[in-house]
RNA sequence: GGCGACGUACCCAAGUGGCUUAAGGGGACGCUCUGCAAAAGCGUUAUUCAUCGGUUCGAAUCCGAUCGUCGCCUCCA
């Protein structure tokens, strides 16, 4: 079988269908840069990196786009806290974005556009839909009909009836419709601003993602992705300006990824529940994170604890101890057929990223590959290479978590430091001078230094 | 009020009609190894899938009702 996501435009799960085949075009919206990232949006992101990433492991060739929105209301609103220049808020948040994602192991996107650079194709954007007569401007406004489009509302499922009658819309008397949204706004006074046919102004909240994504990958695209609340309006509002202006398809396939939640609530400032994602690798290695994450299902919410961090970081040195295991044992007999793990892992994870499952499959080849390591037969070395080779594709280049640091390797004068550490050490305990050899294992552990003694001799690791 | 999602062991979490009288991880317990320990390995841990009805030869999986949790409809990943 194949690829398949689901797709929220049809509420089911598709195979994928690339426009050209072997190739993915991939856009997934990005930060607005007026702060760190929380975990939240690092799940995320996390999540389009993996989406990019498994395609990749299928073997498409993904073009992956991402957005930095660096002109916006609350960039706006922190500059006036700040008392600073909007955009060099924008500039420290985005060099702050791309920081993190890379200790993240987020790999970089492809293309990161940025709205500022991508003003006159948006302008461009705004006229030819006024053109159409699917926009209107107001005293340097421009406004988005959504009358005039006929689709509006078959991502979200939404009603334009409803949306009037829920009147949870913004009355705005210079609107024709109250589902209308902003696609120009114009400055007001010390704002930064552009010069556009009407007047000086700023880009609406949705139109950028429009222009971008299709500035990069075409009018026409293979995969969408975002956070699940930007079904509506955001995504809606997408379709509708790039449709409406192309009469073609905007994006095939829309991904939407579950929220984070903390004590099964939205994250938010507000109930102080807010964790930068720059905070919790402070405390957390990034590959424990995202194993965390990739543990649910990406359309699932997940809930977000210390607990389940610790029990991430177990599981995943049960994968390093394997991992090292396989590269240290001695040549034997034994073969255990990794392929058809391989086939099991794809087709498990073939099925809308399911990330959970494919860690299942490779839990248990864990064991079995465990079990063969501690039997008398041992593993024979083709079995431990194509294992190895198993483990590299999915546990490094597919997940990005694990990571194996040597550390002999790292610092050499250290290493041979400790080895005479525990040369005197083995002395010691050859002649049964316990006290000894159990006061430097203590005063080494204080150290965090970690002596194991282990049949073929003590080892050392830095906790 | 409208739309949608979800409820699987002590915790997390796959599975969505027969291959499952339910994967995997954490925890707990037992064993192996060990001078002791630690680490690691192995084993055990849900006749049951919120509840109640129904469809079916067969349901955790489909349908209905009930209870509960959450999200979107407003900036939000």
């Amino acid at each position: 079988m194949a690829v398949r996501f689901y797709n929220t435009l049809s509420r089911s799960v598709e195979p994928l269908q690339p426009l050209v085949e072997g190739k993915v075009s991939f856009y997934a919206c990005g930060p607005t840069v007026y702060d760190y990232f929380h975990i939240g949006n690092a799940r995320s992101f996390v999540v389009a990196d993996i989406v990019r990433r498994y395609l990749e492991y299928r073997g498409y060739d993904v073009s992956f786009a991402m957005n930095i929105t660096d002109i916006d209301d609350k960039i706006i609103k922190k500059a006036h806290e700040e008392g600073v220049p909007a955009s060099e808020v924008a500039e420290k948040y985005a060099a702050a974005f791309l920081q993190d994602i890379e200790a993240l192991g987020i790999r970089k996107p492809d293309h990161t556009p940025r709205a500022t650079d991508t003003i006159q194709e948006i302008i461009n954007h705004i006229s030819g839909l006024i053109d159409a007569g699917k926009a209107y401007e107001v005293a340097g406004d421009v406004f988005y009909d959504v009358t005039s489009f006929p689709g509006y509302g078959k991502l979200s499922g939404k009603k334009l009836e409803d949306l009037v009658a829920g009147a949870r819309v913004e009355a705005d008397s210079r609107k024709h419709n109250p589902g209308d949204f902003a696609l120009w706004k114009s400055a007001k006074p010390e704002e930064p601003s552009w010069d556009s046919p009407w007047g000086k102004g700023r880009p609406g909240w949705h139109i950028e993602c429009s222009v971008m994504s299709q500035k990069f990958l075409g009018e026409t695209f293979d995969i969408h992705a975002g956070g699940n609340d930007l079904i509506f309006p955001h995504h809606e509002n997408e379709i509708a300006q790039s449709e409406g202006l192309t009469g073609k398809p905007f994006a095939n396939c829309w991904l939407h990824f579950g929220f984070l939640n903390i004590d099964n609530e939205k994250m938010s400032k507000s109930l102080g529940n807010f964790f930068t994602a720059r905070e919790i690798i402070k405390k957390y290695k990034p590959e424990t994170l995202r194993f965390f994450y990739l543990q649910t299902h990406y359309r699932s919410p997940l809930n977000f604890s210390q607990e389940g961090l610790d029990a991430a970081e177990k599981g995943l040195e049960r994968f390093r101890t394997l991992y090292r295991a396989l590269q240290n044992a001695p040549d034997g007999k034994g073969v255990i057929d990794i392929s058809a793990s391989r086939e099991r892992f794809n087709d498990v994870v073939d099925d809308d990223l399911n990330t959970p499952g494919g860690i299942g499959v490779l839990f248990e080849l864990v064991k079995e590959l465990n079990n063969g390591l501690s039997s008398t037969a041992g593993l024979s070395s083709d079995t431990k290479k194509a294992a190895l080779e198993f483990l590299n594709a999915t546990l490094i280049d597919l997940f990005g978590i694990l990571k194996i640091e040597d550390d002999a390797a790292s610092d050499e004068e250290f290493a041979s430091l400790m080895e005479l550490v525990l040369d005197v050490r083995s002395m010691a305990r050859q002649e049964k001078n316990w006290g000894m050899a159990d006061l430097i294992r203590d005063k080494l552990a204080e150290l965090n230094i970690v002596i194991e003694d282990g049949k073929s001799g003590s080892t050392w690791k830095k906790q």
